[in-house]
DNA sequence: ATTACTAATATCCGAGTAG
DNA sequence: TCTACTCGGATATTAGTAA
């Protein structure tokens, strides 16, 4: 990240030229926009917009055929290259932001579930510790929650099999790992995992975490406490 | 993407200023850089990056201490939601941008694995065709190689396990599903499989194709010809 | 319709400097 | 040292058009 790829100020209006153009990008890679309806998507005059896409093309970010009056736009390998890098840098700043969730009473769903000796047996063996016989839950914002989600589709899960007794069939489980801290200690971060069980879509942004230990004694907490949730990459 | 959740004009420096705070979150998520250096991060004066650091904060992106003469910021829900969201329209973005490989004559070495029962039976069972027995090396450029990479790590393999008879180990094999046709013809894309082979790491951004038909004879193929890979996505 | 030039105007930047 | 003000000069934008 600390090589110089990146944009420089004289860029900034350029890079999100691109950025809106390539919305646009059709399915045989070639875009077709003129400069007024361009500059609408840009929020500036005909002009800029018509100045912008001249721009680009002397950058090399993108190469144009003026067809008569239409003009035929397509990406070059370089402009796609300053799309590719800025989506990795950001990937990479996120990694370093961290999620926040707050303590809640849970229902005692996850507790009972995590028991059951079929899901219990597997946690056992794929996490490597024997967890404890319940569930800490976490209510996280809107933000938050949509931060969460996008780095857990970063991460393999350890799947936990679906199996049935006699009664009902028990779905699969993806468990994530993660460490889980308070705030204002970060000595004490605890290995965790974060429980996304297929069925069970909790309601307002709740997520489960299983760990060894019983976190709310461990880490003196009671309900709204905050409490620091990083993903361990792997 | 259409919703209007985007960078207006007059917010261009803006972004790019809190994406360069942001490179510099510390695990306590608080930014310590001064005006000074944030110039020097943002090749501008000290006097712009303060006022940049003013009008985050107003937006509300960043909210910060002035400690004595020191300032500590911290990057809002808000701001980290401004990533987040960059973050995802560009993973749309790159979405339907196709990767572009060239035929290359192949040493025959993926055709030979392919055939190996322990293999086949497992592309048989996993791709849900008999696949032909042999593999289209395609030569990519860095920019393409690299875009396919960040591509595939947002897909889930389908894996191929590894195994060992009297003689040898053979290792797993990822494959992930995708679609291949000449940049002419749109109309006759074929489903086929880009194979990662643990331990082989073509030189030279070769990547293999298999699929179910000899693409060289279906697609009418001869070395150097330009090929569309488009990921399936999972 | 287009794209894009020129000239007028609006905006932004940084040197000087204060607190 | 810090942050951040004012203000003149630099830069960017757009209205009016041409092609």
């Amino acid at each position: 990240m600390d090589e110089d790829n990146d944009i420089n100020p004289e860029n900034y209006a350029n890079f999100f030229a691109l950025y809106n153009l390539c919305k646009h990008i059709e399915p045989k890679q070639v875009i077709n926009i003129s400069s007024v309806e361009f500059g609408k998507v840009l929020k500036t005059s005909q002009q800029t917009a018509s100045r912008r896409i001249n721009d680009l093309e002397k950058l090399g970010w993108i190469k144009r055929k003026l067809e008569g009056k239409a003009q035929k736009i397509v990406v070059t390998k370089l402009g796609a290259d300053i799309m590719l890098r800025m989506y990795q840098n950001l990937k990479e700043i996120l990694d370093d932001i961290v999620i926040i969730g707050y303590v809640q009473s849970g229902i005692g769903e996850g507790g009972y579930y995590v028991s059951i000796k079929g899901y219990y047996d597997q946690f056992q063996n794929k996490l490597g510790y024997n967890p404890y016989k319940g569930t800490l839950n976490l209510k996280l914002n809107d933000a938050n929650n949509a931060l969460l989600n996008e780095k857990l589709k970063n991460n393999k899960p350890i799947t936990i099999e679906g199996f049935e007794d006699q009664q009902r069939q028990y779905g699969p489980v993806d468990c994530y790992e993660c460490l889980i801290y308070r705030p204002d200690k970060m000595d004490s971060k605890q290995k965790a995992a974060i429980l996304k069980i297929e069925r069970t879509h909790h309601k307002g942004n709740i997520i489960e975490i299983l760990a060894e230990d019983y976190l709310r004694d461990l880490l003196h907490l009671v309900d709204d406490d905050k409490i620091v949730i990083e993903i361990i990459k792997n």
